[in-house]
DNA sequence: TCTGGGGTCCTAGGACCC
DNA sequence: TCTGGGGTCCTAGGACCC
């Protein structure tokens, strides 16, 4: 497939959560409505909210008792995560009625390869097909972006909403993307804004006409990619297949007051293991390193991790590391919150695999040692070897593949 | 009485091997 | 009796996104 010729949207669902909402209980439409963690406690912050509660000055992240004082009116809810899941499958079964290639990147947005599915007359009509679908059989609004490549059609999202669709050529982002503030380009977030500003960088513009080296300086490999993508380069591949490919799986919660017994902790600690080993089952994985996270009362943050040389997937397994690595690493300062992370993860068919071949390097190290020990039975006589033999009870593992190494070294030096 | 919970990717130093 | 450079793994932390 040309990389020139390639049509991309990106689809991305208006206040996903506040909308969800409004469509099971209409009565809200219209409404400041916001969602947030944990509406009972002060610690909740706003995950999504309406247009109407934005327009009030109500912000995603927002801690809760702030909005209420932009918005006094404001409806607060739960997340129902299950509504916004089933919502989210309905929206991409309609997105993968018009082609296989889409990747979802969120429950609420995904990217879409449309160019072998698509006349060069009518991507517009296409998207404008699935908005109202979307709209529709979920009652849902989203904003469409359309352009040669996944950067640029992610900025087209963004530029209308609710309910936009945008086309972004390469040929118009001099004049639609470079006008933007920096800090609204995707990838870059507060602590690169700053930076950028600091050598007089404002502007989306700004960015792409900076010299490469400047940036590479500045920001390292990330400096030379955000001056491709602001100069509308961008070649990743639409790839149907990323959502199976989990990196790592993790719980974590705030807990409800900051604790510093051991005992408690170590029950949440059992919590959160459980929850995870539960996910990882749902995904028929295994992992070999777990991590711990610990945040304190004054939200300094630490991760420590263990890695495994086995696969582990039980709770207890989970649990055990996470507790002793708790007990390794624990200032005994009053703990925030506690996340429990299980990485590099293996499809347990996979995992099969991996087990079978280590054997199998096993058994071919058992052969060669043998064939090893016969040699220097052969060369320093029976009794030499026999003593040998004995050692090697008490050989260790490391041993014997340094013994090994030195027999490999002298038979590559003969052949 | 600020700031959740789910992730991904990158960096950088030290260990270890060749 | 002095000392290179590349590659990979492990660990910890940081930036970013939704």
């Amino acid at each position: 497939m040309s990389k020139k010729g390639r049509i991309i949207y990106h689809v991305d669902m208006n206040s996903f959560y506040a909308s969800v909402e409004m469509a099971y209980r209409p009565e809200l439409k219209g409404k400041p409505v916001a969602i947030a963690g944990n509406p009972e406690e002060r610690r909740g912050i706003v995950v999504t909210s309406s247009y109407e509660a934005r327009a009030k000055g109500v912000k995603t992240t927002m801690p809760l008792w702030q909005a209420y004082s932009h918005c006094p009116s404001l409806i607060v809810l739960k997340p129902n995560f299950d509504r916004y899941r089933e919502a989210s499958r309905h929206m991409f079964s309609i997105l993968s009625e018009i082609t296989p290639y889409v990747q979802p990147v969120s429950i609420d947005e995904g990217y879409m390869d449309v160019t072998d599915y698509v006349n060069e007359e009518n991507p517009i009509q296409v998207a404008e097909n699935i908005q109202k679908r979307i709209l529709n059989e979920l009652d849902l609004p989203c904003s469409i972006g359309i352009a040669p490549n996944k950067f640029l059609a992610k900025m087209a999202s963004d530029m209308k909403k609710p309910m936009g669709i945008t086309v972004l050529r390469k040929r118009e982002i001099k004049h639609k993307l470079w006008i933007l503030p920096i800090e609204e380009m995707y990838g870059v977030g507060e602590k690169t804004a700053d930076k950028l500003k600091k050598i007089d960088i404002e502007t989306i513009g700004d960015l792409a006409t900076k010299d490469v080296l400047t940036l590479k300086n500045l920001l390292g490999i990330n400096g030379e990619r955000l001056h491709q993508r602001a100069n509308g380069i961008d070649d990743r591949p639409v790839d149907p297949d990323a959502v199976h490919e989990f990196k790592s799986i993790g719980n974590s919660t705030t807990l409800p007051y900051d604790m510093t017994n051991q005992t408690e902790i170590f029950k949440v600690l059992n919590q959160l293991s459980e929850k995870v080993a539960a996910r990882m089952e749902r995904k028929d994985v295994v992992a070999e390193n777990i991590q711990l996270m610990i945040r304190y009362y004054d939200r300094k943050t630490i991760t420590r991790s263990k890695q495994l040389n086995e696969f582990i997937e039980t709770k207890d397994e989970i649990s055990n590391i996470a507790k002793r690595l708790f007990q390794q690493h624990w200032n005994e300062d009053p703990v925030r919150l506690l996340g429990v992370t299980a990485q590099h993860l293996t499809p347990r068919e996979e995992m099969a695999k991996q087990l079978d071949l280590f054997n199998y390097e096993k058994e071919a190290e058992k052969e060669e040692l043998y064939v090893a020990m016969d040699q220097i039975k052969e060369k320093y006589g029976k009794d030499a070897f026999i003593k040998l033999k004995d050692t090697k009870a008490k050989m260790s593992t490391s041993f014997q593949k340094d013994f090994l190494s030195e027999f490999r070294e002298n038979k590559k030096g003969k052949s």
